[in-house]
RNA sequence: GGGCGCGUAGCUCAGUUGGAUAGAGCAUUCGGCUACGAACCGAAAGGUCGGGGGUUCGAAUCCUCCCGCGCCCGCCA
């Protein structure tokens, strides 16, 4: 990486002119361009520190750092800022292998670790809406970047299919049968949404329904074959649906990824026996709990985390537990992710702290929930039909589809059916996704179709018709992207900056791992188009002055066209040749 | 009551962990196709960064106190 590089010489110069152990370089994109391209601002904090004139320890970092070679320019600003002007041969050098660096995953190197990453999780109980969305499509975005820099990543969709909500729908379902025989049950679970709502309305109706489900909860959690056989059934038809949503928008979870709550059940047990045999158990209103000293209530009172129910059922408290002990010891992860809703923040907390007590995290992994807001909608209301209910995702992707379709018509009339609907879902997808995922997943966000099927500015649309831009120069010159040979000559200032900011990228895919934030790739992305039709503007391509320029320049565009597909295909968006 | 988070341009959002004159995109106003894709580009205008105080060379960012909103806080997940 550019910075690294730099940082490799600002380190020791910033030491040998005295700075403390553990200064901080401070090495950030310049704020602008008559800055230069990268600018240090760890002379003036080290300078704070050891009370000296910040200007006086700028110049003795610049005296003891050695930056020929890669800087055509240093210079001391402001109270002591570095600004740096890198050599043109420095980029043009690490620009021009580019499939190494962009094209092929690093592979088992530098951060070859293992990654749980714990998202989309639906309930299997009823059909996936909206609410699921944030979850499947950050989570997968990460995964994917984990993936290309050569991580090991295990997928984790901890699935709901255990709990009260299933003896109501087993109970519904065997009733259906004992009518109609099992045909007809099966064609009414291809509607889960409205096999549920028909479930609970004859639960909140009728007591005997009532008592009927609740002991076949019973009857499921002591294993009754009947029972598990058609919660089973119930299961594969639920997770089929999830599959089929999951094509649709191009999530790379698949069946192996499952590992359901159902599946901690045999060690919930072990979990209560460990926490009672480290002396952190207790019994407060007949119910086990954990109480630890960071955590109180109301008044100073502890504050619970309770682990088995006064009637001795276990809650997902004690499921979350077994998945730490599992990812931690069985996995053997090295981070650990989860994409879970933002208010859930306290319970991970708790749930993270009594495993470290526990001493159920026997090795090094670092658990993280990365939590995320409510997609809201218009009206700043959590984002629901007009009627108030959740809208199935099945249904917001048609609806995307639909609309996308329409736009693509207009806007493109020219293209044969097939490839406008081809373009359309690519389209509707980047729509979907990019307006999740190019906002700051900790806040809450407005969903809004106009701004996400908008084609200006920061918007997947945008991505995708600078990368057609691209695919067009390559097809009018009559040559495929891989058969060039030249490299790229840096010479028009827009040339220059296009080069410095698709240099940037892995720093960027660096702080998405670390901070788990794919909305830095979306900017990232978006300030890489800025700058290639920037460039598109200024330097003529197909008719370059000479050949030498046009091959050169080819190259560039070549390059920034694989950071765009590579880059879209990290947040789970495709391109398309055309649009 | 306690805890967590949020409050930045009319709207939707960034802000690289304390750095230079706070940035984008929509929308508004103006300008640019005999131009490799105008699905684009350029320009203008738009701000007491919720408010007060503090820390220092320097604060949207840190500390503190208020105001407003959201969420969480013992047997749902």
């Amino acid at each position: 990486m550019l910075k690294d590089l730099l940082e490799a010489r600002l380190a020791p110069a910033l030491h040998a002119a005295g700075a403390p152990e553990g200064s901080a370089v401070a090495l950030t994109v310049s704020t602008k361009p008559e800055f230069g391209d990268y600018q240090m601002n760890g002379a003036m904090g080290a300078a704070k520190r050891l009370k000296r004139p910040p200007r006086e320890l700028a110049e003795a970092v610049l005296a003891h750092a050695q930056l020929d070679d890669l800087v055509s320019e240093a210079s001391i600003a402001g109270p002591g800022f570095i600004n740096l002007r890198l050599r043109e041969a420095v980029l043009e050098a690490r620009l021009n292998p580019f499939e190494a660096e962009v094209l092929a995953p690093r592979g088992a190197g530098a951060e070859a670790s293992r990654v749980v990453i714990d998202y989309s999780s639906p309930n299997l109980a009823k059909e996936m809406h909206v609410g699921h969305l944030r979850s499947t499509i950050i989570g997968d975005a990460l995964a994917r970047c984990f993936d290309h820099a050569g991580w090991n990543v295990l997928r984790q969709n901890h699935v709901g299919d255990w709990g009260t909500q299933f003896g109501m729908l087993l109970a519904f379902l065997n009733s259906l049968e004992a009518d109609d025989g099992n045909r007809v049950a099966e064609a009414e679970l291809s509607d889960l949404e409205q096999f549920y709502r028909r479930a609970k309305a004859r639960f909140d109706e009728d007591p005997a329904f009532a008592a009927l489900s609740r002991e076949t909860v019973v009857k499921l959690q002591q294993g009754d074959p009947a029972c598990r056989a058609a919660w089973q059934r119930f299961i594969d038809v639920s997770l089929s649906h999830c599959e089929a949503l999951y094509g649709r928008l191009q999530v790379t979870l698949t069946r192996e990824h499952v590992h359901a709550e159902s599946a901690y059940n045999d060690a919930l047990p072990g979990v209560i026996e460990t926490l009672r045999d480290q002396g952190l158990l207790q019994e407060s209103d007949g119910a086990q709990c954990v109480f630890l000293d960071e955590f109180k209530g109301k008044d100073d009172a502890p504050l619970p985390l309770i682990v088995q129910k006064s009637d001795g059922g276990y809650l997902y408290a004690t499921t979350d537990l077994a998945a730490v002990r599992y990812r931690c010891d069985s996995l053997e992860a090295d981070r650990a992710l989860y994409l879970v809703d933002k208010r859930q923040g306290l319970h991970f907390k708790q749930v993270f702290a009594v495993a470290q007590a526990a001493g159920f995290i026997t090795r090094p992994c670092s658990f993280e929930h990365m939590p995320f807001g409510t997609m809201l909608g218009e009206d700043g209301r959590p984002f629901r039909t007009r009627a108030g209910d959740v809208i199935k995702l099945s249904d917001l992707i048609d609806e995307a589809e639909r609309r996308a379709e329409a736009l693509v018509a207009e806007k493109n009339p020219a293209l044969a059916a097939a490839e406008r609907t081809e373009i359309a879902k690519a389209v509707a997808l980047g729509a979907i996704k990019y307006a999740d995922l190019s906002k700051h997943r900790n806040n809450d966000y407005v969903f809004s179709w106009d701004t996400m099927l908008s084609f200006d500015g920061n918007t997947a649309p945008y991505l995708q018709y600078a990368y057609s831009r691209i695919q067009s120069l390559f097809s009018k010159a009559g040559l495929a992207p891989e058969s060039l040979k030249a490299s790229v000559k840096l010479e028009a200032p827009q040339e220059r900056a296009l080069a410095l900011v698709l240099l940037r990228t892995e720093e960027v895919l660096q702080q998405v791992r670390d901070q788990g934030l794919p909305h830095l790739l979306c900017t990232h992305l978006y300030e890489v188009a800025t700058a290639f039709t920037a460039f598109y503007e200024h330097c003529p391509v197909l008719s370059a002055p000479d050949s030498g320029t046009q091959a050169s320049r080819l190259a560039l565009a070549r390059r920034c066209g694989a950071t765009l597909r590579q880059g879209l295909e990290l947040l789970g968006i495709p391109v398309v040749q055309r649009m």
